[in-house]
DNA sequence: CGTTATATATTCAATCTAGAATATATAACG
DNA sequence: CGTTATATATTCTAGATTGAATATATAACG
């Protein structure tokens, strides 16, 4: 549902075209979310089969491509303000595949899997500085809006909570805790 | 991939067949993951096209449905083996609808976002109790695996992680940091 | 100036997923 | 004992998602 939550709230601003709504969302979103061209197309396509977004017409620049670009409509700023509030009330559990790895520890050597958590726990050092620094690059432009920060927090802290989660388990496999 | 990964790891401990599965999955795995009767049903036609599992027979109790069983092969084996060392070298970026959420702060009223906000902390602290409760109620019986407790942290650590950060971002919203 | 790389714009096939629909068996209950 | 609820077992459809494939335009580079 984020793909049409995220179609509806670029189209809410101004009319577009997928492949521009694609550029916009690497662009100003790409570090918390990630929408295949596939599925915007998809979603646009559906949007204006139940007329939250109409088709106003067909650009062209030169001989490129051409572009079919859409516009929300009323009953999809409606659709779009029902989304946001139904992705505030919903809580959704996640799951890690990682947890079913360790569900099945005892299929690989234990060595072998303690290299695959030491590893892991080094990209996660990784990954986490690099959102950092990127936080405080983007920030540094005041043009970016305010909640930007709030955004990068969410990956921040969450990325925090895997290594910490990864280095304990690591430590306990490696004291003979665990298994 | 999950799905393959956990019907391979739960073949290889011995024939099943998909009600079964599904059975399984709920009852010991239900706290960190969820898989449709479709995705069971899907995965083992393909498995076993792709040969990693074999139709051992159908049984029948009384006039009930007949049931389909599997059984692993080597080459499952060798699969199942494969799909956890990519399971555990991955990692894998989770994304989250609330981000985007974020981004439109603005669309809807700023009180009615915060009402949503404190909700999902209350929300946050019922679940993190409830998963403290259950980890505390399986761990006391002492036939579940120890890396149980593994696994029950890391839920525990996500979701403190969550309420950590809605907690910090309505606060911010409450003394007016933000948006 | 010719060649290669990259950017533009969309479509498509392949895959995967959820969950309702189906059909029967047993349990529960007054 | 009849009725209702729940458990067993699978199938099926509708929907969603990805990433490659297609086709052209501009940029880059020696």
């Amino acid at each position: 549902m984020s793909v049409r939550m995220v179609i509806l709230g670029l189209l809410s601003e101004r009319p577009l075209y997928g492949y521009e709504i694609k550029q916009i969302i690497e662009e100003h979103m790409g570090d918390w979310t990630s929408i295949a061209f596939g599925s915007i197309y998809f979603a646009l396509d559906k949007l204006a089969a139940e007329q939250f977004v109409e088709k106003v017409g067909v650009e062209q620049e030169g001989k490129r491509p051409s572009r079919s670009v859409y516009q929300i409509t009323e009953r999809g700023r409606a659709e779009f303000m029902r989304l946001l509030r139904e992705g505030w009330r919903k809580f959704e559990r996640e799951y890690f595949d990682v947890d079913i790895c360790l569900f099945f520890l005892g299929v690989l050597p234990l060595d072998e899997v303690k290299g695959y958590l030491r590893a892991r726990r080094a990209t996660l050092q990784e990954v986490l500085n690099h959102i950092q620094a990127h936080r405080a690059e983007q920030l540094a432009h005041a043009e970016v809006p305010r909640l930007a920060g709030a955004i990068f927090d969410h990956s921040v802290t969450h990325t925090q909570a895997e290594l910490n989660w990864t280095t304990d388990l690591l430590e306990k496999m490696e004291t003979g805790i665990y298994p």
